[in-house]
DNA sequence: CCAGTATCCTGCAGGC
DNA sequence: TGCCTGCAGGATACTG
C-alpha cells in the first residue's frame, strides 16, 4: 500500500487518536513478519509506556513512547495499521496487537509480511541501518534546489532514481510514475542526460503530486485504508498509473508499459520525451 | 561503483 | 469450475 502520502495519512490519524494513551499489553500473533522483533520482547518493553507522538520518515512510522523509546514500523507492500475496539474480530495476518488503555487495539496486519516492526531504545534510532540510509524528505524546502543536482550526477534511469530511498525517501511506484508523466519526461531517461532545468520540473511535480495525495488521504488501489478504515481518494486523480493501453489524458496516444528496476511503469511515448 | 535480477510472502485476476 | 501463471503500493542481497 504505502508510499509517503499513505504513511503520512496514517501518521496524522494515529497522532490525533492514540497520543496520550498507554500500552496495556502487546501480543504477537501467528507467524512473525520477516523482520519483526520477537513480540514477547516488544511486550515486555512497551507495556506501561504512554504514546508521546507519531513521526514519519520516508515510508517509516515511528511511535514515540514515554518513558522514552520508539516502535519503528514499515508497512511494506500490504501492511495496514488498524485502530479498532478490543472485541473486534481479528483479521488473518494480524502480526502485532497493541492493547491500549482506552479499550482499543492498534493492530498491524500484513499478509505479505514485507513490513517490519522493531523496538528502538533511545539513541538506537541514529544507528538503525534502514533509517540511517534514507535520503531527503521529498517535501522539505531545500529539495527543489538539491535533488535536481543529485539526479544530474547519476547515470541511472530517472524512474530508478525516484524509487531509490537513499536519494529521496518516500516516493514509490505510483507517485514516481505520475510525476514523470506530469513533467513530460521519459521514465528511462538517465539523470546525467537530463538538463537540471528539466530535473527541477520533475522535482516540482514530485512535490505537487505528493502534496495533493496527502490532501486526499492517499491512494487506495486494493487494500490500503486509514487506521479507522477510511479509504484514500487520490486514486481518481491518477492520470497514468495502472492505465496502460488507455489514451494519454493529455494527447490521447495509447499509454505504454515499461519495466524499469523490476517495476512496471505506464508512460506516454508522445508527450514524455 | 553501477544496473539489473532474484527473493521474501500472500492474494487475486486472467488465460486456458 | 479449477489449475496455472504472473503481477502487485517495497527493500535488499546478490550477480555480472
Amino acid at each position: 500500500m504505502p508510499e509517503l502520502p499513505e504513511v503520512e495519512t496514517v501518521r496524522s490519524a494515529l497522532a490525533s487518536a492514540i497520543v496520550g494513551r498507554s500500552v496495556v499489553a502487546v501480543e504477537g500473533r501467528r507467524v512473525q513478519m520477516r523482520r519483526l522483533l520477537d513480540p514477547p520482547v516488544i511486550n515486555r518493553t512497551m507495556r506501561g509506556r504512554t504514546v508521546d507522538g507519531v513521526r514519519r520518515r520516508g515510508k517509516f512510522l515511528l511511535l514515540d513512547l514515554d518513558p522514552p523509546g520508539t516502535l519503528l514500523i514499515h508497512l511494506g507492500m500490504s501492511g495496514r495499521l488498524l485502530l479498532v475496539a478490543a472485541d473486534e474480530e481479528v483479521l488473518s495476518h494480524t502480526h502485532l496487537v497493541v492493547d491500549l488503555d482506552d479499550g482499543r487495539h492498534l493492530r498491524l496486519v500484513d499478509p505479505r509480511r514485507f513490513g517490519l516492526a522493531r523496538w528502538l531504545d533511545p539513541g538506537e534510532e541514529s544507528e538503525d541501518p534502514s533509517l540511517a540510509a534514507l535520503g531527503m524528505e521529498p517535501l522539505d524546502g531545500d529539495v527543489p534546489r538539491l535533488l535536481p543536482l543529485v539526479f544530474h550526477a547519476r547515470r541511472s534511469p530517472l524512474k530508478s532514481l525516484l524509487l531509490d530511498q537513499r536519494l529521496v525517501a518516500g516516493v514509490g511506484n505510483i507517485y514516481a510514475t505520475e510525476a514523470l508523466w506530469r513533467a513530460g519526461i521519459r521514465p528511462s531517461r538517465r539523470g546525467h542526460q537530463t538538463s537540471v532545468e528539466r530535473l527541477r520540473r520533475l522535482v516540482t511535480e514530485v512535490q505537487a503530486v505528493l502534496r495533493e495525495a496527502v490532501e486526499q488521504g492517499g491512494t487506495t488501489i486494493r487494500d490500503y485504508s486509514t487506521p479507522s478504515g477510511d479509504f484514500g481518494s487520490f486514486a481518481v486523480m491518477l492520470q497514468v498509473y495502472g492505465k496502460v493501453g488507455l489514451p494519454c489524458p493529455r494527447c490521447c496516444t495509447r499509454l505504454r508499459d515499461l519495466r524499469i528496476a523490476g517495476r512496471s511503469t505506464a508512460w506516454c511515448p508522445h508527450c514524455q520525451t
